[in-house]
DNA sequence: CCCCATATACTCGGTACCGGATATACGGGA
DNA sequence: TCCCGTATATCCGGTACCGAGTATATGGGG
């Protein structure tokens, strides 16, 4: 069987060990510090799991099984050159085709009008404004990042992000207009289901 | 146990039955039929489970059993007050606070530096094409819908999906120029690692 | 009137994933 | 010196999910 390309978590994981050989708990460490964990969903009964994929389908290889006193050992794991040709190409695909992703956002707002018009008023403003919290939170920590000396092809992934949380922002605000005026349409019927 | 809303399916199946009592693979029908697809994913061993859990937490009621001739039994289910209720409060939560989601491109992007610089311009102008694909193809549904006389509302979350592929495109054609151009921010020392 | 492609309706086994459990080591305060 | 809270490092049981499989009914062409 050939390799499944579902978890990212398992790119991560190539990714670190193509700097060099670390054992799982230490990948978790890195991803911790550098924040990937923003990106990459990581818990460790995954990370496990997805170390041992990949070392059965030899993406990856033991290095090393160290032990230290009466701790449990710790299995060092390097990339091989499969590995290596994985990442890249995996990384390309990932990159090129846009995913058939399904955000729960989409499904709720496509049910909206099952609520009526006031509460659908009230709860698209609340995620605005929780969109618009993330967008200062989001440019304070470019600042820091930017502050620190890192450059910008360290964190376009935040930038990517930004981009896609003031568009988000800019159609709430519209949509909420659109509510609160009756000029979404279908309004009418809207408002005469919820009498 | 309390439920736990994980799947969006079952918030599906709660928005259908308020309709009208279904048994599952008319829910399934029903789902095609209006395109609902493409927004909650939609698969029938999953189906069945969720059918089933809202069962178990009494959130929907078996109305019948039918039985036709040889074939398997149907059993036709309908919501209860509990599930209204679910429904609603679900849903508001579902629009007013924005969930944690892990996009794939996301984490694809935030490695790009793994690739030549040659090779992530040659992706990421891939990806816009396609998102380009997808942009036309939208608006020619959208164009469709609106010519079968379905309110703006009926389909609004293709409406929210159009400003947010927009934007990722507009996003994109960005990264692109600043890659082929070298402005963006750590060039020269990706551009020194791949030699 | 027979055949086969398609539609109807559900079932089931496998697996990826989750998050809490486990077990030892270390370090600092009383 | 003795706790105990935190860090280190992995494991494991449960479950939600997936998609292929099963079995019968329908209906249109030859």
């Amino acid at each position: 069987m050939t390799f499944k390309r579902t978890n990212p978590l398992a790119l991560a994981v190539l990714a670190l060990l193509s700097e060099r050989p670390m054992h799982p708990y230490e990948m978790a460490q890195t991803m911790r510090e550098r924040h990937q964990e923003e990106v990459v969903k990581l818990n460790y009964g995954s990370l496990y799991t997805v170390v041992e994929s990949l070392h059965r389908h030899e993406l990856i290889a033991a290095a090393a099984v160290q032990k230290a006193g009466n701790r449990p050992e710790r299995t060092v794991y390097a990339v091989t050159g499969a590995g290596t040709a994985e990442l890249h190409d995996w990384l390309r695909d990932l990159i090129a085709t846009p995913a058939k992703e399904y955000r729960a956002f989409e499904a709720g707002i496509s049910m909206v009008g099952l609520l009526p018009p006031a509460d659908a008023l009230d709860v698209v403003r609340r995620r605005e404004a929780a969109v618009g919290e993330q967008l200062t939170a989001l440019a304070v920590l470019l600042e820091k990042l930017a502050g620190m000396g890192l450059p910008q092809l360290a964190w376009i992934e935040l930038d990517y992000r930004m981009a896609m949380l003031r568009a988000e922002r800019a159609w709430l605000s519209w949509f909420a207009t659109a509510v609160r005026e009756g000029t979404v349409g279908g309004f009418e019927h809207w408002e005469d289901r919820h009498r």
